[in-house]
RNA sequence: AGCGAGGUAGGGCAGCCAGGAGUACCCGCCGGGCUCAUAACCCGGAGAUCGGUGGUUCAAAUCCACCCCUCGCUACCA
């Protein structure tokens, strides 16, 4: 009955406290699938389990206001770039919440906070002798009279001749290109050509001098983060680093306080980074910097491959560097790519599956079951309309789904004959079984792995029934045999119930209040026993999806 | 080009680090069963030269070398 045996450890883990970050979306454009998926997902799943496990934590994410795009974008809309961060700030936040993202605090960049945060930072590691000056010529828009950042100057490529050359690449033949070898620069805000380099003097992060702080570093959670990026960390680090510059000469962004930079603002990355503790103080200043200073704090930040070596090499420097007592990450989760031929994902053009108009097609709970089944881990995965309805219509509805409706549905019509709360030896043991697997799982924050151990209590589940057919034992008014079996399955549908919630939190709550829990569960409640609550209006928790979605998928083709 | 990751039945994904017969797993397919449940569920079966070649070994999906294919990154997008 009781399911404590082999899990007692609660008790050690208790004093365990827990930053969980999420990438910062940046917020030009609504984040789309691949963004969810790559970082505030798996990290809303982990924080949620972190909850049920009874561990301290916090769970903080963020829009990332700055840099030139979203300075561009609101010139182009005619609204005052502030108000257009922010208005896409709040648009970012609901469709977050709307994904269940469950946030201890969801904050932003551009605030009294964070800039506060930025300049500590930025006058530790000046004092402390990594910040230089270099010189670099710099494209000035005579027309918009300010600096153009390489990317967005358009011209023809001088190796291949392709029109749609950038001034940092060309899309065409892929070269890398200095912006000053473009033929015919144009500037991508007013698209004409009155172009010039200027020389302008930038402020930089010398990492070199961090090199052997970042090797340290590196060694310290090469147990905690995935393979591909230990292996570009190690090659971005042996290729040997070079500064990096941390300001801009933009209107938009932190001013930089520092004598001859005053018309500078700090790099977007810079106040990025920096923005996991600005928020974190935005949400709770005293809180937060317990949080960040505590040796004891384990911090586990999540984001998509691109983000690697800014946490791992970049982020660890700036924290090193300022020797203020900062948390460094002990744990750095990384995610591969969704990709598809038919479905497009891309901000940058605005088009494509975004986080907003993925809930038209199905509830958040329907994604976030998809997304964490097949959540890329290990490679990218190839994210195809047929793998959601798959997954959708034969996983989570048929078998998950099902299953609780069919169990709710007969103990409720034969609630006479249900009694006690048996659990038989063997289904107890296989539940204790899986539940090992998904907190082991958990611990090691697999979480697409500890899904699965779900879906096979849901087939042990089936199995049960099918095996033992509770609705012959019913036309008996055999009870004892009734109650045996349906027990089982109801001690299996709560125990998915419970384990669900990381998932999919309100088919968990619906489960759940069926066996008198209410609110946030926790995995504790597991050995608890707790009789089934019959209802007369037993509702199937899921549903299948079909020609409207479908249909709506193959129009982000 | 360099670096990184991946290539395992029709599709998807484990296993590889610590070598021991490909009975992993999910979908699909074929055959059977069941009728509590959302045409759902259960049982059985077919289906793989483990990308290729060579090497190490008593033994290789697993270790080593080279090659082929896919994806990503390469520092001024964030």
């Amino acid at each position: 009955m009781s399911l404590s045996r082999n899990r007692g450890t609660l008790g050690d883990r208790i004093k365990r406290r827990v930053i969980v970050t999420s990438a910062l979306p940046y917020i030009n454009g609504m984040p789309h699938l691949g963004n969810l998926v790559g970082s505030m997902l798996p990290a809303d799943i982990y924080s949620r389990y972190l909850q049920m496990a009874g561990v301290e934590h916090i769970f903080i994410c963020g829009s990332d206001q700055h840099g030139t795009p979203i300075e561009l974008s609101a010139i182009r809309n005619g609204i005052d770039t502030e108000k257009f961060a922010d208005s896409m700030h709040e648009r970012t936040k609901n469709a977050l919440l709307n994904m269940e993202c469950d946030f201890t605090y969801y904050g932003k960049t551009h605030t009294e906070q964070n800039k506060r945060v930025v300049y500590r930072i930025f006058e530790a590691l000046d004092r402390n002798g990594y910040i230089s000056e270099e010189e670099v010529m710099q494209a000035y828009c005579l027309l918009d009279m300010r600096f153009i950042p390489d990317r967005m100057i358009e011209g023809i490529c001088p190796y291949c001749g392709s029109a749609h050359a950038r001034g940092d690449q060309c899309d065409d033949c892929g070269r890398l290109l200095d912006p000053q070898e473009i033929v015919g620069p144009k500037c991508s805000i007013c698209g004409k050509s009155e172009i010039e380099f200027r020389k302008t003097k930038n402020l930089a992060i010398e990492l070199p001098m961090l090199s052997e702080n970042i090797k340290d570093f590196i060694r310290s959670i090469e147990q905690n983060v995935s393979k591909n990026a230990l292996n570009k960390t190690t090659s971005y680090v042996d290729a040997g680093l070079k500064s990096r510059q941390i300001t801009r000469d933009l209107k938009w962004g932190f001013k930089v306080p520092k004598k001859g930079f005053e018309d500078k603002v700090f790099y977007v990355w810079f106040d990025a980074v920096i923005g996991y503790i600005g928020i974190t103080m935005e949400w709770n200043e005293a809180l937060g910097e317990e949080y960040w200073t505590d040796t004891n704090t384990e911090l586990v930040q999540f984001m998509g491959k691109d983000n690697i070596e800014f946490h791992t090499v970049i982020w660890p420097a700036i924290l090193e560097g300022s020797s203020i007592g900062y948390i460094k990450p002990t744990r750095i989760m990384v995610y591969e790519y969704l990709i598809s031929g038919k479905i497009k994902f891309s901000k940058s053009r605005g088009v494509g599956l975004n986080i907003e108009n993925a809930l038209d097609v199905m509830g958040a709970e329907y994604w976030r079951f998809v997304l964490s089944y097949l959540l890329p881990e290990t490679s990218d995965m190839d994210f195809s309309v047929e793998l959601i309805f798959e997954v959708v219509n034969k996983i989570m509805n048929d078998k998950i789904g099902n299953l609780v409706n069919r169990a709710f549905t007969i103990s409720s019509k034969n609630r006479a004959l249900l009694s006690g709360n048996s659990l038989r030896e063997i289904t107890g043991r296989k539940i204790r079984e899986k539940l090992g697997i998904y907190r082991n799982d958990f611990e090691n924050v697999r979480m697409r792995e500890a899904l699965k151990q779900i879906v096979e209590l849901a087939d042990l589940g089936n199995e049960i029934m099918s095996v033992e057919k509770p609705w012959e034992l019913a036309k008996a008014e055999d009870a004892e045999g009734f109650s045996k079996v349906m027990n089982d399955v109801l001690h299996i549908c709560r125990c998915i119930g419970i384990m669900l919630w990381p998932y999919t939190p309100n088919a968990s709550t619906y489960i759940l209040r069926h066996f008198g829990i209410d609110g946030k569960p926790q995995i504790d409640e597991l050995q608890k026993s707790m009789e089934f609550l019959p209802d007369d209006d037993i509702k199937p928790i899921f549903s299948k999806i079909g020609e409207r979605e479908k249909n709506m998928l193959s129009g982000f083709g």
